[in-house]
DNA sequence: AAAACCATTAAACAATCGTTTGATTAAGGC
DNA sequence: GCCTTAATCAAACGATTGTTTAATGGTTTT
């Protein structure tokens, strides 16, 4: 043949052309407003393709959450184990969640925004997913708490408000380039990731409207330590 | 006539079957995979009652949406205003609001799981609703910042932030009760304000792994005071 | 060269989509 | 009692939905 490319090769780019369609169209659109017909013109292959490489189109959804949601898991595993303190564990998992949303932030939409659709085989697809997440949090935040027992947050509670805490950014992204009010300057990822950090350590860090004791005028919201 | 009510209250009283049919079926299945079928037959109304009533699927879609984001809306213009320390009113506001987003949950899922879809018509609704929460984060808690000029948080950023935050519990609600470890009791609404009311005064409150000084053993994560 | 395999294609499948139409019913104002 | 207005209904509109089929071209294996 003429072509240095391989069959498989080209099978290779067709398949990975539908995906990153998809990712787009889903993240866009939704899942369910988005045409089989309209992935395929726009990945310029043709419909039929769709269900060879993915079965179905729900096989698509299933393909992007399990890539996305095994590198987040990944992540988890590898961020907020060992035995450093919880603080900079902690930190470390932000950093490196926020940077993971950043690179893959139309997966994100479409992992959350897809979230409580009740589609039996998706949901439960998810909360496999999911219930792993869960463990892991409950494993290196929740249990190691002492017997002290102070508040247990538990970790069907807290994993869920990382992640949503981690997400907003690239969630309301978005919604918030339309808004766009004239004093507002959009902080840069990394600004952002410490600003969270910030926000799990001390608390939220705002100016106080000044008033009569100057001293305590920078300070977070709750408390001067 | 043999019945008590009138031609107009029976009138309200399929509207109203329309719009909480629409509520629960679009929060469970997503907008774009509610079929207006669906949602007559459900409500038991004829299916040109939809049309004729909203106008359209969309039409239905931005009542839900316009009555939620109202509500909201006036919360945070209510209590975020006044000359009170920003610590007291940012927790009446999430008090106000968690307890709204509990009230409400199904158009919050809407609202929210909604957001980033690219239909130009929906997106510019949200978008001044958003524009109008933004303006009152940035009137009320990013504004008023001393002439220290302490890490201003940009309105874009903070209101989604806040907002993620209160509603990560309803938003993965629905599949964190397919997950159910364990170990894991769920907190009402009112543990769960207090957690983010702390979270958002002195950081997130985890249980440290019980080291040398037992006295800084239940202090939050960052630092201890 | 024959056989097996894989990717690709056009065409058709039945089902469902949101919306519109025109007729029918009953209520309230005069 | 007549007229206007509003609510409800069955039926049909054309368009689009996800999926399947059978045939074809090219590559690799035997």
């Amino acid at each position: 043949m003429e072509n240095n490319n391989s069959k498989k090769q080209q099978t290779a780019k067709s398949r990975e052309r539908i995906y990153k369609t998809a990712v787009s169209l889903f993240a866009m659109q939704g899942f369910a407003a988005t045409g089989v017909r309209e992935i395929a013109n726009t990945a310029d292959v043709n419909l039929s393709m769709i269900n060879y490489f993915f079965g179905s189109k729900k096989g698509v959804l299933k393909t992007i959450l399990d890539n996305f949601f095994s590198g987040y898991l990944a992540i988890a595993r590898e961020k907020l184990a060992g035995d450093g303190d919880i603080h900079s564990r902690l930190e470390q998992f932000i950093t490196a969640s926020v940077n993971y949303f950043d690179e893959q932030k139309e997966s994100l939409i479409i992992t959350i925004s897809e979230l409580p659709h009740d589609d039996t085989d998706i949901v439960e697809h998810k909360a496999n997913w999911a219930r792993q997440m869960v463990e892991v949090v409950n494993r290196e935040l929740c249990q190691p708490q002492g017997e002290g027992n102070f508040q247990p947050i538990p970790p069907t509670c807290l994993a869920p408000t990382l992640t949503s805490l981690m997400a907003s950014r690239f969630l309301f992204g978005p919604l918030m380039e339309k808004v766009q009010t004239d004093s507002s300057k959009t902080l840069d990822t990394k600004t952002y990731i410490n600003v969270l950090v910030d926000m799990l350590n001390h608390g939220l860090t705002l100016p106080y409207k000044v008033k009569e004791k100057p001293n305590s005028l920078t300070k977070k919201v709750g408390k001067s330590c």
